[in-house]
This record gives structure tokens, C-alpha cells and sequence, in this order.
RNA sequence: AGGCCCGUAGCUCAGUUGGUUAGAGCGCGUCCUUGACACGGACGAGGUCUGGGGUUCGAGUCCCCACGGGCCUACCA
């Protein structure tokens, strides 16, 4: 480091600089001949709708935290970076730009808008990818992979075909979702549902005689989409329905329009509901078109695909549905056929992308057969071959995989995936096929027209764990790396994508993709609601990283992220991760600062902290380790188990916490200013011993820290003496724990000094004591050993308590005068010349009575209660009456 | 309609099979410009865990009910 080093840390002079080299030297490239252990991810490829946000930089932290950590360990490591071509939304995304430029899209034509879209993408993504490498992402760049590319396009085909083949992908007319604004039919998911006021209307349908006159009776139907009326084919009542018994099989005049439709009955009709009797428009309702299978009843399309009636809805052609479903209302009023409108809450479907209200319409459209898929994802699952994490998401898979329909595959969109059929202008024919067909495979006509719609979106996504690692080639890649070890995403694409990649997988690879799957939380804002763009609500990860840094923004995100909640992040929160990454850069401005000074003494650097040297700490003073070195590497060593376990589990707030903890709170407070003196001793031997053990934790530690904080380790990293020819701490090993850190007695040995110096440090704030005046005190130790420990570091205790002199024995204190406390294993007087506060005093003195007597009472109940003895387990037992013991005395 | 989750300090949240005086960060109060760090240090005040009932020797932790908030699935027109 040199001389220089800025009080603050800067991580915007830091950062980029890592980003870059990371890139340039390939250090994250995988190596398919390594050998095992694999730790194989592949990331949920983000859209090239634009750029990412701050639910991204959540993912690619606990991405990249955990691929660091498994690569640091030593594991086969590879994460296999991307992007999604995210059909509807990209396509959207470029019609509206188009839009405000004033051109329609369709006037471009297809050629020449796929053209446009794809240089969209080339910003989009290469701002995306800009991003992943600004934030550090360790991922193998020279395996990127994108959804629409050819490469992609030859699997997509392959899976399609192969579905095809086997019959799971299917051609059908079916009722399904429309969204007159995206143009295009969507899945089940791609609907959302939202409750919303509308108004159950009442209708008079006049009853009809065979011949079509009226006969002054009426049936009243119920809906709250009047303007479907014009595609009613059939009137349905239940058939056991007493009310309307003697009108089935009769007719009525469809109001509004010249036809005379028949009342069927049927027992999917609700008595209760409405007035019973209910309208049937097969080609604009799912229970309708049903129904009108079952009773062979016409379909009469009234919309047109723009959400505007069509000519079959005579009058009303032209106009827009909202504005005919008015206009019919006001009609049948001024026709006397409205009989009441009811309030009614309901839930109406929208586009996920576009908010428009969907509009069921049947069509015919691509399928994939979903329950023959399922049932072996669900298996995997119940067997445990995939560990879904947290638990309850579990459930939801199963529910929603038990109950699964089949997928609208075929969309009537531009950019995608184009569907590998094409139609026989001269038979009709269909040729599914890998390539373009030169003729038909059934007429041999030669003149084929490949159908003109692209597949949904997440068809190619459901193949992304094996369609990046070569398959259906069994490439050495997929061997190695597949099934994959991870899969990290957001829970609100567990149906849309996970659910679909694990039956996908399975059915192609005869493999699970991914051996466990960790659903994290979703970023929210600060009142709650999902982060978006559109809303305004969206925090930007760039200026975020730009104001606080990269390394702030992943250990804020990794803090936050305990599994099951969501998240939500504030100024205050990043403020700390950053504050967190300053106490680290300053604890190494301390260590170089005063090495300086130290190699003055003729002592170089490598003497202390050189790789191997580092590797024999902790060092003894004559063969005997001081306390605070014993104690650190014993702390050390517990949170390295700690963050282990916390990572395996991917409680990746436990893991930010005890690095944390163990950083600032043991590390800096403690230890660093425990050894300051001896740093610069005259006794050159402690000195060395006290810079080698320091040196050595410090290095651990910023491995321990690095999978969170990358950038600022890797700088800092660099500072050390490191193995010839080693380019990153990326690279180098996690912290494993030596056998000699561990060391209970030391931990319990300094918690007894830690404890003595608090009880000196609240007298002198009690009492008000100027804090730089030292003052003399007196401790009791009555246990021996302890008492002798105690003395060895009495230099410390005197040091951090700011006394002239401590005098230690283990008989009663001696002394008077000054102000006494007592704890469980000492006894301490503090000299205190000035007139204590007595009430103050006995005020505290008897909240802390009042606390132990508590304490006391509640153990000594407990234990004299014969039930408690005889049923709790032994070592609760035994632990209360060990505190119960020392809380007596 | 069915299912799930949440309600713990002023705020945001941890609290893994029930077990000693319930934790963190921020905020707040007192003191400290001591040469790593005021993005700092020392010390401290704040919860009885939404309410009620139950199981248990023992419950923030398990069960039931109520209230409040959120989410997901769903073709009652």
C-alpha cells in the first residue's frame, strides 16, 4: 500500500479496475477436465428488455457469493452466464419505441422488424453484460449463451420436434387467453387476476316458440359481459332446476340480434348462482366452450382480434368492447329487456405484460400435454433428487404441478422462436421437422408456408440448464456439468420457469437439472410494493453501486437476505454495508501504516506475512501462543464453520452476519487494539510474533470475506505477499480450519478478560470518570487458575481500562473506598475519590438484584419441581443449576 | 373458493428439531476530535414477542380461535 492511502475507502477507484482484470486474465474460465467435486450453476438469463435491476443484483450476489465460495474451496466450478430474448416483452419494448417514432410495426414487416429488434438487442444485452462484469460477476464468459441464438434455435427445434413425435406437443381449437393489445394468445401465467367492481347485469331473453314468435315469457339471465350476448348460441339451466324444467328444449330470441338460440340443460349450471339460468357464448368463455362441445352448439366469434366487434356482431361491428358492452346495456334498457344490474366484485384477467383485459377467444394454437411431463417432475421432487429451499415453496410446486393444464405454446408474435411446421398449401398437411422441408412429408407438394407464429418465450428457457451445455450432443461440457448443482431465482418464476425446466429436463436428459433449487425473496420498496420500473418504484443498481459500491450493495443484499422474506432495502441498510467495507479498508491502513514504521527496524514484510509463513500461525513467544492471538484464530475458526454452514444452507444473512460480527466486533475492537502495543515492542521477538499472527488472521480473514466483498478483498489481497504466479484471491483457498485454532479454553479464558474490562469501563461511565484519567482498581478472583490467567494479561486489562494499576488476589478486596461490583466469577473496586451518586448507585445495584433474584427464582422453581426434574433432559438440568450456582454467590 | 406467509425494541428485520435474564443494524441518549477508521470509539436506554384459549415440567417457537397485513392458485356466468 502505498503511503497515500486515502482515510476513506473509495471503491469507485477500486472497483472497475478488478471488473476489468477479472475479464481480461479469464480467471473464471471452468475447466471441464478438472477434477470433482462440480459446483455447476447456470444463470436465470436475465431479459434483454433493457437492463438490470435491483431484483438481479440480489440474484447474481447469491449467484456469484456462492460460486466464489464453492470455486475458493477447490471445487470444479462453472457459472454459465446469458440472456433471455423474452419474446412478448422485448417485442414490446421495440413496437413501442417504433410507436413513438411514429411507425407501426406491421408496416415494417417481419424481416425488417426482426431486424430492428435484434439491434435493440445488441444494446440491451451488451449493457446487461456491461453490468454483470461492472459488479463483478464470477462467471465464464467464454461460454455465454443467448435463447435465440442458432445455436439455441437447433435445440428448441430438437425438443419441439422430439415433443411432436412422442404426441405431447399437439395443434388444437381451443378457448384461449387474448390479449388484444400484445396481439397475441398467452399461457394460463401469463394472466394475472385482479379483483375489481363491475356489475352483474340481469337480462330479459324472450322465450321463443318453435317458430321463433314470442310468447310474452322470459328467461333472465346473468352476466357481467353483456357484450358476449351477441355469440350466445344456447340459454343452459340446470336440468333438475324446477323453475325452468319446462322450458328446456324450447327457444329463445336473442335480444339484439335476429336469432333464435335453444335452452339446454346442464348440470355445470350453479342453481344458486345469479338467476340460474345462464347464457352460453362457446367462443368467448372457457365453461361456455366447453359446454357447447358437449351440446354441439355453434361458435359465433363476435371480437375481432384488436378487441373491436366484429361483423358478426352486426350493429355493434367497429366498436370497441367496452364501448359496445355500454352501448348494449343502454339498448336492451331502452328495449325494457335490462331487469336489474347487481353489484358484483370479480376477478378479471389481465396481461402480465400489458395490464389490458384478456379476452378468452377460441383459436387454434400449438399445445404441449403437460400431465405425462409432470408426473416424473413431481417424483423427483417427493424422492428428493431436487431440494426445493425454503420448504413451503415445495408445497406450492407440488399443488401447482398436481393441477397442471396444458401450455399454449404458439404465439402471434414476431421475435421468438419460429415453430418448426409448415402447412401444405395444396393438402393441408402438416411437416413438423429439425430443418426446413424441401416438399410435403404426406402429398409431396412442394408448395409448404411454415406457420408464422414464434413459441412462448419460456419454451426455450424450460431447456437452459442442458441446451448451454451442449445437448442434445453429449459434449464433454455436459457430461461434466450436468445435472447442475444450483439453480438461484426468484420464487415469482417457480411455475414459469423452474417448474418447466425440471419436467423439460427430466424428460430429455432422463436427469434432474438441478440437484436443489433456492427460491430467494423478492426486493420490495420501502412501503411494500414489488420494485418496477414502469411504477417509478425501481431503485438503479448503478447508481447504487456508483454511491455506496458494489461491495456495500452485495453484503447489504447478502445481510438482508434471510430465505422466506422479502426484502426491503433502505439508505440506512447500504449505509451500514458501507460503513462495514471503510472499517475493513481502515483495519488494513492500520496493519501497512504501522508496518512502516516497523520496517524501519530492518524487518521486511515477507519475514511476516509471506504465504508460508502465514500458513504455521498462530506463532508462540517461546512456544507459548499469547491469549489474544490463541483467542482470534479460535474465533476465526468458529466463524469459517460458521459461514460454511450458514452458505450450505444458503442462510446467506447468517453467513453476513458472522463475518461481520467476527470482523468488526471480535477482529478490530478487540484483538487489533489488544496488540497495538506490542507491534511496535522492544522485544523484537514478541514483535514479530504479534505481526505474524496478525498478518496471518488478517489474510484469512479477507479470504473468509471475499465471496461477499470481492472487489475490496481482491485490492487488499494483493498488498499481502502472495505464492508466485498467484493472480487472484478469487483463486485462492477458502480459510480451512487448522485443528490448533480451535480452542475453547482460550475463547473462555478472554471472555473472562473481555468481561472485567466492561465492568471497568461501565463503573468509569457510571461515574462519570473523565475518560482520559486512569484510576487504580483492585480485582478478587477466588478459582486459581483463572486468577493466574487473568495476571498474565494484566498489562491489557490496565491498558483498555485506562488504570494506573490493577492489583489482583483471590482473597476478599482489600481495599475500600471507590465503587464496587461483582459478577459470578470476580470481584472488582474501581478507586473513586469524588462522592459517589448512592441513590444512582443503589438504584442500579437493585435492577440488577431485582433481575438476578428473578433469574434465581424462576431456575429454583424450576429445579425444585419434581416433574421438570424427572422429565427435562439432563444437560438442561445440569446447565440451570451451573448458572443457578454462579448466579447465587 | 382453496392454499400459503407474516404480525418480535421508534424503524427494518433475525431468532434452524420448544429449554438458562429474546438478538442485530439503523435511529435515540451520555461521553470521547487518543496518529486505522466520526463511514469512528466507549457506555447506555428501549420489546414479554398482535389478542385470547390450549398442549407441555417448560412456548416468541407447537395446536385452535379472533383481529390486522401480504402473496399465490381458481373457468361460478
Amino acid at each position: 500500500m502505498a503511503r497515500e492511502i486515502p482515510k476513506a475507502y473509495q471503491p469507485q477507484e477500486i472497483e472497475p479496475k478488478w471488473a476489468e482484470y477479472w475479464v481480461a486474465e479469464e480467471l473464471f474460465r471452468a475447466d471441464a477436465d478438472a477434477p470433482p467435486p462440480v459446483f455447476s450453476i447456470v444463470i436465470p438469463p436475465p431479459n434483454v428488455t433493457g437492463s438490470l435491476h435491483i431484483g438481479h443484483m440480489l440474484d447474481h450476489t447469491e449467484i456469484d457469493i456462492m460460486t466464489r465460495w464453492h470455486r475458493m474451496r477447490g471445487d470444479n466450478t462453472l457459472y454459465l452466464p446469458g440472456m433471455d430474448h423474452a419474446g412478448i416483452s422485448t417485442q414490446r419494448v421495440v413496437v413501442r419505441q417504433l410507436a413513438e417514432q411514429g411507425i407501426d410495426y406491421r408496416t415494417l414487416g417481419r424481416e425488417e422488424f426482426e431486424k430492428r429488434v435484434w439491434k435493440w438487442k445488441d444494446e440491451s444485452g451488451g449493457k446487461i453484460t456491461d453490468q454483470m462484469r461492472q459488479i463483478g460477476e464470477s462467471c465464464d464468459w467464454s461460454r455465454e449463451k443467448f435463447t435465440l441464438s442458432p445455436e439455441m434455435s437447433r435445440v428448441v427445434r430438437e425438443a419441439f420436434v422430439r415433443l411432436y413425435e412422442e404426441k405431447l406437443i399437439y395443434r388444437a381449437h381451443y378457448l384461449t387467453n387474448w390479449c388484444p393489445d400484445c396481439l397475441t394468445v398467452l399461457s394460463d401465467l401469463e394472466v394475472v387476476h385482479e379483483e375489481r367492481q363491475g356489475h352483474l347485469w340481469h337480462i330479459k331473453y324472450p322465450v321463443a316458440d318453435a317458430n321463433g314468435a314470442a310468447g310474452g315469457k322470459f328467461v333472465v339471465v346473468a352476466t357481467t359481459r353483456p357484450e358476449t350476448m351477441l355469440g350466445d348460441t344456447a340459454v343452459a339451466v340446470h336440468p333438475e332446476d324446477e323453475r325452468y324444467r319446462d322450458l328446456i328444449g324450447k327457444s329463445v330470441a336473442l335480444p339484439l340480434t335476429e336469432r333464435v338460440i335453444p335452452i339446454i340443460a346442464d348440470e355445470a349450471v350453479e342453481r344458486e348462482f345469479g338467476t340460474g339460468a345462464v347464457k352460453i357464448t362457446p367462443a368467448h368463455d372457457p365453461n361456455d366452450f366447453e359446454m357447447g362441445r358437449r351440446h354441439h352448439l355453434p361458435e359465433i366469434n363476435v371480437m375481432a382480434h384488436d378487441g373491436k366487434m366484429n361483423a358478426a356482431a352486426g350493429a355493434y361491428a367497429g366498436l370497441d368492447r367496452f364501448v359496445a358492452r355500454k352501448k348494449i346495456v343502454e339498448d336492451l334498457k331502452a328495449q325494457g329487456l335490462l331487469e336489474k344490474v347487481a353489484e358484483h366484485t370479480h376477478a378479471v384477467g389481465l396481461c402480465e405484460r400489458s395490464r389490458t383485459v384478456v379476452e378468452p377467444r377460441a383459436s387454434t394454437q400449438w399445445f404441449c400435454k403437460m400431465k405425462p411431463l409432470a408426473e416424473p417432475a413431481i417424483a423427483a421432487v417427493e424422492r428428493g433428487e431436487i431440494r426445493i429451499v425454503p420448504d413451503n415453496r415445495r408445497e406450492e410446486y407440488f399443488n401447482w404441478m398436481r393441477n397442471i393444464r396444458d401450455w399454449t405454446l404458439s404465439r402471434q408474435l414476431w421475435w421468438g422462436h419460429r415453430i418448426p411446421a409448415w402447412y401444405c398449401e395444396e393438402s393441408g398437411h402438416v411437416t413438423v421437422a429439425r430443418e426446413t422441408p424441401a416438399k410435403c412429408a404426406t402429398c409431396g407438394s412442394g408448395n409448404l408456408r411454415q406457420d408464422p407464429d414464434v413459441l412462448d418465450t419460456w419454451f426455450s428457457s424450460g431447456l437452459w440448464p442442458f441446451s448451454t451445455l451442449g445437448w442434445p450432443a453429449k459434449t464433454k461440457d455436459f457430461e461434466t456439468y450436468y445435472p447442475t448443482t444450483l439453480l438461484i431465482t426468484g420464487y415469482d418464476i417457480l411455475f414459469f420457469w423452474v417448474a418447466r425446466m425440471i419436467m423439460l429436463g427430466i424428460h430429455f436428459t432422463g436427469a434432474v437439472p438441478f440437484r436443489a433449487v433456492y427460491l430467494h425473496s423478492l426486493v420490495r420498496t420501502g412501503s411494500g410494493e414489488k420494485m418496477s420500473k414502469s411504477k417509478g418504484t425501481g431503485l438503479d443498481p448503478v447508481a447504487l453501486n456508483q454511491q455506496y459500491g458494489t461491495d456495500a450493495m452485495r453484503f447489504c443484499l447478502a445481510s438482508m437476505a434471510a430465505p422466506g422474506t422479502d426484502i426491503v432495502l433502505s439508505d440506512d441498510r447500504l449505509g451500514g454495508a458501507r460503513n462495514f467495507a471503510n472499517k475493513i479498508w481502515n483495519a488494513a491502513r492500520f496493519l501497512f501504516v504501522n508496518l512502516e514504521k516497523f520496517e524501519q527496524g530492518g524487518t521486511r514484510l515477507e519475514e511476516l506475512a509471506a504465504p508460508e509463513i502465514r500458513a504455521q500461525a498462530p506463532y508462540g513467544v517461546a512456544g507459548a501462543v499469547p491469549l489474544r492471538d490463541a483467542w482470534i484464530f479460535a474465533r476465526l475458526a468458529a466463524t469459517v464453520e460458521q459461514v460454511n454452514d450458514a452458505l450450505a444452507n444458503y442462510r446467506f444473512h447468517d453467513g453476513a452476519q458472522s463475518v461481520y460480527h467476527f470482523f468488526w466486533g471480535d477482529f478490530c475492537d478487540w484483538y487489533i487494539e489488544w496488540v497495538k502495543p506490542e507491534l511496535q515492542s522492544e522485544d523484537k521477538e514478541s514483535a514479530i510474533v504479534a505481526w505474524r499472527n496478525l498478518f496471518a488472521v488478517f489474510e484469512a480473514a479477507l479470504r473468509l470475506l471475499h465471496p461477499f466483498l470481492p472487489f475490496l478483498t481482491e485490492e487488499l489481497w494483493h498488498q499481502f505477499p502472495q505464492r508466485a504466479g498467484a493472480k487472484s484471491i478469487a483463486l485462492d483457498r477458502f480459510p480451512e480450519v487448522r485443528e490448533i485454532w480451535r480452542n475453547h479454553e482460550a475463547l473462555e479464558k478472554f471472555g473472562m478478560i473481555q468481561e472485567i474490562i466492561t465492568v471497568v469501563r461501565n463503573i468509569r461511565a457510571d461515574m462519570k470518570i473523565d475518560p482520559k484519567k486512569k484510576v487504580a482498581a483492585e480485582l478478587s478472583i477466588v478459582d486459581d487458575a483463572e486468577r493466574a490467567s487473568v495476571e498474565a494479561d494484566r498489562d491489557g486489562i490496565v491498558r483498555l481500562g485506562m488504570l494506573t494499576d490493577l492489583k489482583i488476589s483471590g482473597a476478599r478486596l482489600a481495599g475500600t473506598g471507590g465503587v464496587v461490583r461483582s459478577t459470578a466469577k470476580f470481584d472488582l473496586r474501581v478507586e473513586y475519590t469524588e462522592t459517589v451518586d448512592v441513590a444512582g448507585e443503589s438504584a442500579r445495584i437493585a435492577k440488577d438484584m431485582e433481575g438476578l433474584r428473578k433469574a434465581i427464582g424462576s431456575k429454583e422453581k424450576q429445579l425444585g419441581d419434581e416433574t421438570f426434574r424427572s422429565r427435562a433432559p439432563e444437560k438442561v438440568v445440569r446447565a440451570l443449576e451451573a448458572t443457578l450456582a454462579e448466579q447465587r454467590t
